[in-house]
DNA sequence: ATCAAATATAGTAAAAGTTTTATATATAAG
DNA sequence: CTTATATATAAAACTTTTACTATATTTGAT
């Protein structure tokens, strides 16, 4: 058996993955990849309301993925771990594979997001 | 701006990262990682009961994680596509970086998982 | 002091995910 | 044929997320 992941460090990666599990948040962490983001330019960018944006970096900074400085009236959010980076990284690389064709996804199944069970 | 993820490809991203953000499941993909196993082998590894352990194989099938084949009364899976596996070296490498402590990570703010909006 | 801008917070309803208990199905063994 | 085994499916209760609307807070400008 290969060296197993620790429960501790199962649980913590879990929770990072369920945060990440959603388009808005992939979004925001790959723009902020780019450098720190006030929320209005998140806001602004991809065309969310204000309490949503502001409720995703709530809890990506409640779960260690992105951490904010505050500058008067502005909050500038910033990636706060390489984790992410990471994740970012692989979501990249997987990507550049399934457009090179190198790769096959069936995305037939992912269509339906509904009933899944 | 660095080449940006399709929407499609983002949805499909959101999908598995969230469905991978469950304790049980990187376990069990992690299992996998060394072979086809059967719900059984699964089950008992892990000490789930058994409709747990058949639920999560069946969402992780609907998603394209796991496929299976079945022999006789056995359903052996395995895992579904190289996505899964770069997760899972993603996963392993940032594990090695926090053991060594090249990395950090504040795990204080993951230990109460409740109420966090 | 007043106002506007940027952002956070609160409350709530709807949706999705999870767990548990019970039951069904299919195959293998005797 | 009957029984045991392996697994799937179903239904219900419960928990967590998500989205939306409204409101509060802080700061900067006039």
């Amino acid at each position: 058996m290969t060296k197993s992941i620790s429960t501790e460090f199962i649980q913590m990666a879990a929770r990072i993955l369920k945060t990440l599990g959603h388009p808005d948040r992939i979004k925001i962490v790959e723009f902020l990849e780019d450098g720190e983001k006030t929320v209005g330019q998140i806001q602004r960018e991809f065309n969310l309301l204000q309490p949503v944006t502001s409720q995703h970096l709530k809890v990506m900074y409640n779960r260690n993925i992105v951490t904010f400085r505050q500058e008067g009236t502005r909050y500038f959010y910033s990636l706060a771990n390489k984790f992410i980076l990471k994740i970012l990284d692989c979501m990249s690389e997987v990507q550049e594979k399934l457009d090179s064709g190198e790769w096959d996804f069936d995305f037939s199944k992912i269509e339906n997001q509904k009933e899944v069970v």
